[in-house]
DNA sequence: ATTTGTGTTATCGTATATGATAACATGATG
DNA sequence: CATCATGTTATCATATACGATAACACAAAT
């Protein structure tokens, strides 16, 4: 194997994981999206998460999850959290 | 029970079954209006439901079943099938 | 030092989303 | 009529979302 070569699998193994790492951040950004949007609704709002967990009709817990990140909410469960923050989801495809 | 009464009531009763209906439909509108635009989508790009169901990664009852409006969606599959029309979901507060 | 407020994490039970297969309906086309 | 293309519906198995409770971390205030 050439030197040259060497350098090229690297680079293109670093390409590979960068291209995983994309597809990857692009599977997630829609949920980590929409995450962002709520903390930062209940904060500006001065909402604690057991105060909307409360409106939600969950635990406080359960919002702590939600806000995590760590797994894959339904539309249902998005749209009743928005509703308790006095907002709307809008999903669109585009 | 006074006639206007009685009115009153069943008046009551509509509005009630309208408020109900309204908050019912607010429930569901993220959900239909999502999946609108998955059919107006998919059906525009002349592309069959086994065709998205191959692109998904499932089967076309599974497309079938998601478009019939019959539950509550996951974020994750929503985006997975935008993307297999070519498009990003985008999920909004507002 | 103790309490209080807020968020996190682990765990369990139950409901349901999703993958998969099969059977069926229907309309178009040979 | 027979076949094919497309979509629908029913059903099962498995994974996971979500509700619930409890224990913990940690900072701020008393």
């Amino acid at each position: 194997m050439s030197k040259a070569g060497a350098k090229f699998s690297e680079v293109k193994e670093l390409l590979m994981k960068d291209e995983e790492f994309k597809a990857e951040y692009e599977k997630l950004k829609p949920r980590y999206d929409v995450i962002s949007q709520i903390i930062e609704a209940r904060t500006s709002q001065n909402i604690t998460q057991e105060e909307l967990a409360l409106r939600v009709g969950t635990q406080k817990s359960n919002i702590s999850r939600l806000e995590s990140g760590t797994y894959n909410p339904s539309l249902d469960f998005l749209a009743k959290v928005a509703r308790s923050l006095g907002k709307e989801v809008q999903v669109t495809l585009k």
